[in-house]
DNA sequence: TATGAATGAGTCTTCATTCAT
DNA sequence: CATGAATGAAGACTCATTCAT
């Protein structure tokens, strides 16, 4: 019961956040759609940070969860960094109102630090997963380009959650995908480094 | 006097929005540092609303200015870009709070969509600016790259937006000139790089 | 117009605290009873806390300004003490749920620190001011004995408020008038020190 | 078991409503701190304001126990209020947040009637125990001497507990001893003083 | 052109109390 | 005897906007 009344205020928290915005949405509001009443809320979550915080949290480790499952289908490098986009783009195409409204939060000064300190560090782990698979791939400055390509994947999905259905989203996919086949070293007779 | 406070409520919203946000900032927050009274405001601007509109229109006006200057340089393609590059930079390094802010704005349901009426379509310029000069270097899928181009070029604003110092901002802005670098032509007889 | 309504904020605000306790009185109650809307009372004050703030300062000059005028009338210190008492229950007298409710204040953790700073020295002002009476009066220990006869005062205060018509406040104040006399020096040639 | 629980909650109250007042106290706070459920306060007391008059009842007779207790201690009216103060001192000093607590009770409308009907005939009833101790010391009007007395007592434990530390306390209770030791009549060959 | 007093709807938050289990 | 999930009313505070002057 507990458990059950939680999840359905995250739900409907997370679905207004999205759709409304974080200041736009009110207690009450989530509380109705939730169907329970305000003052439940305050038994488990602190106030509506802290709400928020709670569902970020989740938000980062289902990110997390995609990820590393992604990373896990294959050994070679260049497959991994496929599945990498591949996943990512899955995941805003499947849940763009909710991505949009995490990304958002990065930049919103009123929002709560808390919650930028679960999101800043995201972007470097990013990076570091990265890194080795396009070292392993012979990319001249795996560091850098690492850091340009989550730069691109960052933009792509501005694009995509800023201007929505006009944006050929399926076709950066592809485009991206294409580049990375592009990287694949001509003597590829060493072995794929495992990790 | 007229044009003095329309001039100083601006720089004042600007300042104001930049530093705590749009919705964090009120009206009498943004008088007093204008040292103007609440309601002038409301003989010049069309509410809080109007006077963010006119705020923003006012700073696409000016990045507008400056890649149109940057474009006018030179007629060689990969200095084209090269300056377009620097540009971009050289704004986000000199007014980073304003361009946060800004940015920000793309992704607020918050905030009055007639805003985003503002900023939506500039993706697309952009894009429409780069594609020639790509296609001119011999790019083979000059709209893509303009658009991964593009996309790369925000994703890098975002992280340095979001990470602040933290994020290599000078290293990528030599990375990012290299790779357009690279782009030169084989048959690179007719114009030779000047710098 | 500023002024008046600030008056009448006041005004309402202290009858009610008086009459139901500041935790007990809310914004909305004050506002309606002043005639003026909830948020107009922002304006003025920094909130209930400031409000109250106001109101005490505002009590605590009343009351130096009459304990003032009672030490001036006359030279004489027995006159000068004498003064002093009916004065102060003069004060108690005329508008006693006011005082209680100040008194109150004393003993709230729960009202804000900085009302209590605002009472607190008072106590020892009184002292003072009363301890060079008592000494050319003859008394052997003048402090402790002002210290004494401010605690009396005090008590007889805390009767009367807590207990109402049914506690003697007339005879307590000739009590107290009396014991003023019997301090008067057997050789009273010397004349009283004039201060 | 049964009184085990009611003895921890009223004890767990009692502290919190001395360090924070009644209003701030909340029920969830007691219950945590006694180690029970809110709901099973329910079933001892008939709510807060229930709980409030049990502690202030269980108080009130303590301070009745060590009133009487230095009553009969001796036969000897000087040496009895000798005792009454030292015992109403010690009381004071070894329980200070709790008697600010109660004393501040006696000013607080916002707080049950109920409560004030136990506290308000305290008053009395010490006036009419020291009386006639007072009598029998020849003073010439007991009854008011008493009331003044008595007040003085208020007004000292008014100010220990407004002021604190900073407040001469000790050297109050040597003054008022003192008074009494001046009391003694004339003709005192019956009895001499012990101590 | 300019002021700032005034409004009132909208927000978050707290908490004593009830009740199904 | 005991729990704690759930409620809902109440309260403080904010702020864009209006309007008489």
């Amino acid at each position: 019961m507990r458990v059950q009344s939680i999840a359905s205020i995250k739900e409907a928290a997370l679905e207004l956040f999205a759709a409304h915005g974080y200041a736009h949405t009110s207690i009450a509001q989530i509380a109705r759609k939730a169907g329970i009443s305000k003052g439940l809320m305050y038994n488990y979550f602190d106030g509506k940070e802290g709400l928020l915080r709670a569902i970020v949290s989740d938000a980062i480790s289902t990110g997390d969860d995609l990820m590393g499952a992604g990373l896990q289908g294959s050994d070679d490098p260049a497959e991994q960094l496929t599945q990498l986009i591949k996943v990512s783009f899955q995941m805003l195409r499947e849940n763009t109102p909710y991505w949009k409204f995490v990304t958002s939060l990065a930049f919103q000064k009123q929002v709560l630090d808390s919650v930028q300190d679960l999101i800043g560090p995201k972007n470097f782990e990013n990076m570091m997963a990265v890194t080795p698979l396009l070292a392993s791939l012979g990319v001249e400055e795996p560091e850098k380009e690492a850091l340009f390509f989550g730069a691109a994947m960052d933009g792509i999905m501005m694009g995509f959650l800023a201007m929505g259905e006009a944006y050929p989203f399926d076709d950066m996919e592809k485009y991206l995908i294409h580049k990375v086949a592009q990287m694949q070293p001509k003597n590829s007779e060493h072995k794929p480094i495992k990790k």
